[in-house]
DNA sequence: TTGTATGCGTTATCAG
DNA sequence: CTGATAACGCATACAA
């Protein structure tokens, strides 16, 4: 009695309705329509129980409602958080999200893409590694993290400022001998002005400080060399880590643990990206937290951005820093 | 040169090859076609830089090769890690993701699955919370962790199973008074079974246990209400916990910290889920593990299998135990 | 094997 | 304000 058809089209509604096709469209769309007409499609769409069909517009007008994203994978803290966000930031402008995981493979990134154009996808989001990777002209392309080129946007937390930040506050929390310590992807980044951001804070305050930057193939053992290097009779000469990433900082500290080194008592330690236990638990290590509501709201609304040919080509957004029990208190 | 026009399509190939729009489709999907006219309809894609849309297929098919997955969220690492390992088991496939939260919100939940269908997705993947969630007849659907009716095939881990290896575990590391901890959801589910495993494992062997769930919106301090109730003179009557996820178990060691008892040298626990640090180092807790990527696996051949209708409507699939630091190892 | 022609469901233009 | 109709890009049944 409810449902007469599966597939029942506008053309079913329109004919049990007695109306033309048009005004189902129009009813559909909630346009301007006549109020008795009105009734008489809703009506015939309930009985018919017609459900709207994307496709037809899609092929029509050419665009989807969807916005492809591509990371790495979403097994990292880092990238779950951000698919997460950019869904939330979509779906309130009543867009979808088509995830594609590049795993680090630069071959991989470019058949996203295409694929991504294949499916119509209005914008393209993308972080990405390939060193050389061409980005298409033809449809909205943002990047997260990357700068390409003034003609396509980047999006970033203030790299810089939170090296800056995180100098300061081993100054601030006592530190007089301070490291950075960073494993890098082979491409330069964002993120590679943590670095600088740090150096010029250091250098600003007087504060002594070493670098120890591996090239991504490099073993972790270099960085445990680095920790030996820097034991004299049994205790560390830093006493303050800027580590790159959390996940890093998380690494060093269960080195600093076998060489009988407690963090924060000997050493302080802060990380970079705002991990927390669980998603939304405490911190893992004190930390630079990145804004990643805030870098995926701003991603999200620049690659549907109506100009998008006007839109800014890179956009650093404010970082904060959060105790998570590696430092001083 | 290279690129006459943006937007080719197959008939402009057609013309610009000399050959007939129906040939261009043959070659593009790869079906017997002539050498002469393969190669002049290659060139031609070649000139004009024809890139395929799959709108046109979908309208004319119906399928998309893309398949709705949903879930509550991609903070909390267990989704985090689902997420990914559907994502891998759908593009081996050479299918599409569509990524949709719920957020644990029932009306989320009901408009997603229309969503999903408006956008003609070939299958729907979900983990849901709706207690009465009605799952449509008209497009194959699998449910994880929650069992519907014999008619919508429910992929899970082994969740009796677990239970009983973890109570198996706590007796073979010595435990003699162990309980079973669990906030549980209001509706119920396959992970429920984890407590029936339980129990059931230890009436079998003989060891004295407790059981504490706790609803949905009760406050965590009941459950820090139940281990103070168990303490006597100082020290935790029981040496063996067994809590329902890895998360809650976290927070559990937590409270036990704060009241002075020791994990595991006082008392051991065993978490569920397998999460680990950062996705993918250590194990945060002892656990019992889930075959996520096997779950992801089977969830993907379900819902795309030919003979939809004749799938089982349950299946389990193994777990195990993995050592995390918080049992004697 | 290749060409031709139709229709998938919708939007948008144009008449009425 | 509503009705009729022509695209949109592709797959496929049918004719050659």
């Amino acid at each position: 009695m409810s449902k007469e058809k599966a597939g029942a089209t506008m053309a079913d509604v329109a004919r049990e309705a007695g109306v033309a096709l048009g005004t189902v469209s129009r009813v559909v769309n909630g346009q301007q329509v006549g109020e008795e007409f009105r009734a008489k499609v809703e009506e015939a769409i309930r009985r018919l129980g017609y459900q709207y069909n994307s496709t037809g517009r899609t092929l029509r007008t050419g665009h989807t409602n969807t916005i492809a994203l591509i990371v790495p994978n979403t097994i990292t803290p880092y990238f779950a958080l951000l698919v997460h966000y950019v869904n939330m930031a979509l779906e309130k402008r009543n867009c979808r999200m088509l995830l594609c995981f590049s795993e680090y493979d630069r071959d991989r990134e470019i058949e996203m893409i295409q694929m991504a154009k294949q499916n119509q996808v209005d914008g393209i989001i993308a972080l990405t590694y390939n060193p050389n990777l061409v980005i298409p002209d033809d449809i909205p392309f943002v990047t997260i993290d990357r700068f390409f080129s003034t003609s396509v946007p980047c999006i970033a937390s203030d790299n810089f400022g939170g090296g800056h930040l995180a100098a300061n506050k081993l100054k601030e929390l006592g530190c007089s001998r301070v490291a950075f310590l960073q494993v890098s992807s082979t491409i330069t980044n964002e993120p590679s002005k943590r670095k600088d951001g740090f150096v010029s804070a250091c250098v600003e305050l007087g504060l002594p400080f070493e670098v120890l930057v591996l090239e991504d193939g490099q073993p972790y053992t270099l960085l445990e060399d680095f920790l030996e290097n820097h034991m004299e009779n049994g205790k560390l000469i830093l006493d303050g880590l800027f580590v790159g990433t959390d996940t890093l900082a998380w690494r060093v500290i269960q080195s600093l643990k076998k060489m009988h080194v407690s963090v924060p008592e000997d050493v302080q330690i802060i990380g970079f990206d705002g991990i927390r236990m669980f998603g939304n638990m405490e911190p893992v290590v004190s930390t630079i937290v990145q804004p990643v509501a805030d870098i995926a709201e701003t991603c999200v609304s620049t690659v549907l951005s109506k100009h998008f040919a006007n839109v800014p080509s890179l956009i650093c957004l404010p970082v904060t820093y959060l105790y998570g029990g590696t430092t001083k208190a």
